[in-house]
RNA sequence: GCCCAGGUGGCGAAAUUGGCAGACGCACCAGACUUAGGAUCUGGCACCGUGAGGUAUGGAGGUUCAAGUCCUCUCCUGGGCACCA
């Protein structure tokens, strides 16, 4: 037989399709194993990217299902979203038929090649209503928690894709998709009450010891924990109060100022008090400008009112009453939205004062230091307090806790933890999504649709629909109009669909009970299934969809759904693949298709090739040399071994008595390296896998290369030991390795269904051992000693040895030392 | 500014608890077999040095019999967050 990748592959792939081989019976949990990668949209174009994530979710697979793992191991569609919205109205081609045949083209030509373990039979699509129906299930479920509700509010507003855009979707002021500029708008939106969870996705991210530590990074840069004071500052002339947050009670008594975000609420009750042209214009400015420029423009901006505040502390105050200011550097939704301007030790604070000529007062020396009388910069390091009546020369950490502690006791403040995080606007003026349960009708108002009534069906988007290049729901008259559940009498539909990210935040629960049409899954079989076990994507998945998965959790649990916190237990973030140093793009032109690969070299190849070099955390680029390499390996390991098996087919595999084989040398490489090559997979350690999967090759073709005139026992051994060799290094070449199986050994069943093979440890260790011999710790010597050698012995033979005799001549030995088994270091001195 | 991850041959990288630095592969060099080689096989390959030997894991110190690994300081690269009070 001489290699053939498209024959050998093809042939276990048309084998694949009769079978049932990857199929997980989820009510076998007794030794579960969930592998999930993260599931793509179906683009229609699979990229390298998907390669490198499925290979590792499979390689994890295959590898606990040889271990006795019942493996769950789903692939399924994240298909709601822009861009089967856009290509249906540039090319006039519906949404759910352009997503069918993508998900069809994906299924059936791109993600087949890989030798993957799916077990298609729990797939799923978020645009199919049977999924869908329970996405709206959720949503009616924060409602009855109150944790969704609808506000007016500043939101952010793409202008190119006209819609919502959630913070998350703001990177640096600009739409995620299409870097646009994004507006802020006051609009009606649906919002869930994400920020109710922030103290426990804050607490649990201790938990998380199995996450890519940069993930947990991300999740804790963006829930941002400030734990600090709420300090009033009372308004007489409105009888309104302004509450700040500061981290720093400590600097109370370097206020100069009160700073209010134009968002403020009572931005509008000044107006109202005080008319200005000048401040109403200031604020219209401000909350037009798109957060790119608010962010960008770095001179300060501001305007004075005719306002002033109280200082909490008038008696012992430099400045017993300050004004107030409104200022676009504060943020509306952060903390509460105002802040105490301190411009001696804060730097925004300084630039806003200078700027304004506000007066800079020095309340905080650095340790060990004396006033400088006036400052040139902020000093916004911790230090000892200075003119703050009696908090004077206490600590920082000392006057933050005095000084939150009176405020209480004056009423005038509160110890407070403010998160970063902001609720989750989940509100989309888009077509292609899941529609939001609700109908709003005159008399009853705002009304959910009941349960019974689930789903509620996208209508069918027909050419005709998209003719003015718009897709929305407010197109659609028959979906609108519908009768109220509470009163029917006649009332209308919410026309907004869900974030995507709702369907991808509760997918995993669902692959585990896919077809449940009474419910979104059953309890007890996803607690035994979950958390997920390996769960495998991008960095760039670490802010939001993890953030969303984990608060769906918390949020199911609390509601008695499931019984665990987590859903994730070990979570592996995959490298980019680039090419010639760059990410791959179509603009570059440097982009390698996998079907091309898979055509060329085999998917096998292409497995072993994406594994191998770089470990799969790191980014790595693509070289066609290496995976030319990697064929040429596959080539050899098929060729050399058919041309032995095949003088073979009358002996059976057998190991028999190992101790009488030929090949001693081969007991050891073999064994060895399969025990770490199982530790390698099992750490994860893949680029070091395949590594030990060219040492077991070296090893075995070394020998099965030059097997002539055995005695049939030997023959039997060494069919045998390659047959565990096959059945090992099918975890992350399958194709050959089961094309070999099926070959020469009888084999009927699926790789899959094999077991990891035996490994004999008493051939682990050998008789003798080489070990280096030290000289004042610089390698001098290599000797040979018995395995238990004692260190008498040892150092005998060390000191016995010309090389070191050599190097201690005419020199004082002072120290001798051995590790067992590891090194001799001889000390000495001229 | 804050947070995270890194810095080891020409390249991608290995290196249990500190214990032979450079596994494995790419590239390269030499040879064999070939009409041919972008096929295959054999050997070589950190750096300096003819050699003995010396020097090497970003840099500087330290701990230790022994440091890529531990400690202190420092430089550089990549990434994330960011007027978040």
């Amino acid at each position: 037989m001489n290699y053939d990748h498209r024959e050998v592959e093809g042939k276990i792939l048309a084998g694949q399709k009769k079978g049932h081989d990857f199929f997980c019976d989820v009510n076998n949990s007794q030794k579960k194993f969930y592998s999930l990668g993260m599931f793509p949209y179906p683009s229609g174009n699979a990229h390298m990217g998907h390669v490198l994530v499925y290979t590792l979710s499979d390689i994890k697979a295959r590898f606990k299902k040889l271990k006795g793992h019942e493996v769950l191991h789903p692939m399924g569609w994240d298909a709601f979203g822009l861009p089967a919205e856009n290509a249906a109205i540039k090319h006039k081609v519906r949404p759910d038929s352009w997503t069918v045949s993508n998900i069809a083209k994906m299924k059936n030509e791109q993600l087949s090649g890989e030798g993957w373990s799916f077990d298609w039979d729990k797939e799923l699509n978020t645009s199919s209503p049977e999924y869908y129906r329970w996405t709206q299930w959720l949503f009616l479920e924060m409602l009855k928690a109150n944790m969704a509700y609808k506000k007016a509010g500043y939101v952010n507003w793409c202008p190119v894709d006209q819609t919502v855009l959630a913070n998350e979707q703001v990177i640096n002021g600009c739409c995620y998709r299409d870097g646009a500029a994004v507006e802020k708008r006051l609009m009606d939106q649906w919002f869930f009450k994400i920020t109710a969870y922030a103290p426990k996705l804050w607490d649990d991210l201790d938990k998380l010891t199995h996450w890519a530590t940069e993930a947990v990074a991300v999740q804790r840069n963006w829930i941002n924990k400030n734990i600090g004071s709420n300090i009033d500052f009372k308004v007489k002339e409105l009888d309104e109060t302004i509450r700040v947050f500061t981290t720093r009670a400590d600097t109370l008594f370097g206020v100069c100022a009160v700073v209010i975000a134009p968002e403020h609420p009572l931005v509008q009750k000044i107006l109202a008090k005080h008319p200005s042209p000048e401040i109403k214009s200031y604020v219209e400015t401000a909350l037009k400008k798109s957060q790119v420029e608010r962010m960008q423009s770095k001179e300060k901006t501001g305007i004075k009112t005719a306002v002033k505040c109280q200082h909490p502390f008038p008696e012992f105050a430099t400045a017993k009453e300050v004004n107030v200011w409104i200022g676009d550097y504060v943020i509306g939704d952060y903390g509460t939205g105002a802040v105490m301007c301190v411009p001696g030790h804060d730097t925004r604070d300084f630039e806003f004062a200078q700027k304004f000529n506000l007066p800079v007062y020095e309340v905080i020396l650095p340790k060990n230091h004396t006033s400088q009388g006036s400052l040139k910069e902020p000093f916004t390091e911790l230090g000892t307090l200075v003119n703050s009546g009696p908090y004077s020369n206490l600590s920082s950490q000392q006057a933050i806790e005095k000084i939150t502690h009176d405020l209480v006791a004056r009423g005038h403040g509160e110890a407070t933890t403010t998160f970063q995080l902001r609720d989750w606007s989940v509100g989309r003026q888009r077509f292609w999504g899941c529609p939001i349960p609700i109908i709003y009708c005159d008399k009853c108002g705002t009304v959910p649709v009941p349960e019974k009534d689930l789903p509620v069906v996208l209508p069918i988007a027909r050419d005709s629909d998209m003719e003015d290049g718009i897709l929305n729901l407010r197109q659609f008259k028959d979906f609108i109009n519908t009768k109220c559940p509470t009163c029917h009498g006649p009332a209308k539909r919410e026309t907004d669909t869900l974030d995507t990210f709702l369907c991808s935040s509760w997918y995993a629960f669902r692959f585990i009970d896919n077809k449940n049409a009474q419910k979104p899954f059953d309890s007890a079989r996803v607690n035994k299934w979950m958390p997920v076990d390996f769960y495998v994507g991008g960095i760039e998945h670490a802010a939001q969809h993890m953030i969303y998965f984990r608060f769906i959790t918390k949020f199911l649990k609390d509601r008695g759904y499931v019984n665990f916190d987590e859903p994730v237990d070990y979570f592996f973030c995959n490298g980019m693949v680039g090419k010639d140093g760059a990410k791959m793009s179509k603009s570059k032109g440097n982009i390698v298709v996998p079907t091309e690969i898979i055509e060329n070299y085999g998917g096998d190849a292409l497995r072993f090739y994406i594994l191998s070099d770089t470990p799969a955390e790191l980014d790595r680029d693509w070289d066609d040399k290496g995976i030319k390499a990697k064929q040429e390996f596959i080539k050899k390991n098929f060729n050399n071994l058919s041309a032995y098996l095949s003088t073979v087919t009358n002996i059976k595999p057998n190991r028999g008595d190992l101790s009488k084989f030929k090949y001693q040398e081969l007991l050891f490489d073999l064994f060895g390296g399969l025990a770490q090559l199982e530790e390698q997979l099992e750490k994860n350690l893949f680029n070091n896998a395949v590594a030990k999967v060219h040492e077991l090759s070296n090893s075995l073709l070394r020998i099965v290369n030059t097997a002539k005139d055995l005695a049939d026992s030997d023959h039997a051994t060494l069919k045998s030991l390659i047959e565990d060799y096959l059945v090992s290094i099918g975890v992350l070449l399958p194709f050959t390795a089961e094309a070999l199986l099926k070959e020469y050994f009888g084999e009927t069943r699926c790789l899959y269904k094999s077991t990891w093979p035996i490994i004999e440890k008493q051939y682990l260790v050998r008789d003798t051992i080489n070990i280096a011999v030290q000289i004042n710790g610089k390698k001098r010597a290599l000797i040979e000693i018995k395995k238990n050698a004692s260190e008498t012995e040892a150092l005998t033979v060390a000191m016995n040895d010309a090389d070191v005799q050599r190097n201690i001549e005419g020199k004082t030995v002072i120290k001798k030392i051995y590790v067992p088994g590891k090194i001799v270091n001889i000390v000495i001195k001229d």
